[in-house]
DNA sequence: AAATTAGATATACATGATGTATAGTCAATC
DNA sequence: GATTGACTATACATCATGTATATCTAATTT
């Protein structure tokens, strides 16, 4: 006999809510946490107020709960900005917008880091953060294709690419964010990009 | 009663040969695995031909094994021709040099990427590793020091060098290395740490 | 030659993590 | 009132680090 079945809007909607519950527990403990190897479903459980298994139904896996943060923090991280980064008229002007537009998303919540730090152990989570992280490549070899001179050779152009697209990466952040505010590490990135465009812009003017 | 103790040569010859061959088998062990994750003291006991009670013996923890490995990787990386670059009557040339130094140092045994990733799940294996990382930094500074011109202010030079400290550490070389020969990935810093030096010397000549 | 010692082994255990399986609870929906 | 979906309770399998204890063996010392 065929299962009736039916969608419940109560239902659903307490469960969206135990899903943003479990997001925020997990989200927290990251940040609170020192290190990735103590971010236990446990933990993450106990502090959202449910079961483990909860976890596992709404997330599948450890890896799951982590991309539904990550994710999340994207949402609220303020990378829409970049949309209006990339119209602007001068392609320099967006290129200092968008490491001023990284820089924060970097730093409002901590979580990131934390999150690059599973990188490390989970080769699928790796994946899945690089597959986000080439969007941001895209976007700087759109504003690089602007304000390269047109005799610029097709691998200068690359390379000036992926050195910006390394220094506006989460692990450049962290490394200049010793003893740096925010601002700070902005205005030094500006500045490193801009210097990186030199071979691009042709002999010194 | 006291008891007799005595320095063997023959046991202390073979204790050393079998530190060795575990370190060996570790680090074949960190190049053939996919991940950090799969890097067990099972599996390197095994591979080495003791018990997992032998590593914790000679090394006390999956740390210090660890540690182990990266010293072992650094005495053989070619980091002692660092004194011969700093020792360059050009400071530019030596940058260079030390680019080229370290891009050798991160390419030689694949081992050192999967350290790097250990740090995000061990803090004090981490601690160590940043620990080593720091008199890369003070080379840096000192080339700086010989290359910025004499108004340069303290602030530009710190943040010159953290900047190409940042540029010649391994998770640099190892966003630039997806699609570069070593050689290549040596050019694009070399050129990249060239153009960071510009804030140093003074408005364009 | 006999006793002792250092290094390695064998075996067992405690702890904590991910992930799976099964049965049960309770309120929303049909 | 029966059924369904989300969550719970409990148990289990597996694998990792790390500790404890007893044993074995070959190198030294007396």
């Amino acid at each position: 006999m065929l299962p009736r079945s039916y969608v419940s809007p109560a239902r659903s909607a307490a469960a969206a809510e135990t899903r943003e519950r479990v997001i925020e527990a997990a989200s927290r403990t990251l940040r609170e946490g020192e290190s990735i190897a103590r971010f236990s479903l446990d933990t993450v459980a106990k502090a959202a107020g449910v079961t483990r298994l909860t976890v596992y139904n709404q997330f599948g896996s450890r890896r799951g709960l982590l991309e539904a943060v990550f994710d999340e923090i994207a949402r609220h991280g303020g990378l829409h900005q970049l949309a209006d980064a990339m119209a602007m008229a001068d392609p320099r002007a967006a290129l200092d917008r968008m490491v001023e537009i990284f820089c924060g998303f970097w730093s409002r919540d901590s979580a990131v880091g934390r999150l690059h730090d599973a990188m490390a152990t989970d080769p699928e989570f790796a994946e899945v953060l690089r597959e986000r992280n080439e969007r941001r490549r895209h976007g700087v070899a759109a504003l690089i294709d602007r304000i390269a001179r047109r005799s610029a050779s097709p691998q200068a152009r690359k390379d000036t690419v992926d050195l910006i697209f390394t220094l506006t990466s989460y692990p450049t952040f962290a490394s200049l964010s010793a003893g740096r505010s925010r601002d700070e590490v902005c205005r030094v990135l500006q500045t490193a990009c801009r210097a990186a465009l030199g071979p691009l812009i042709g002999p010194r003017t």
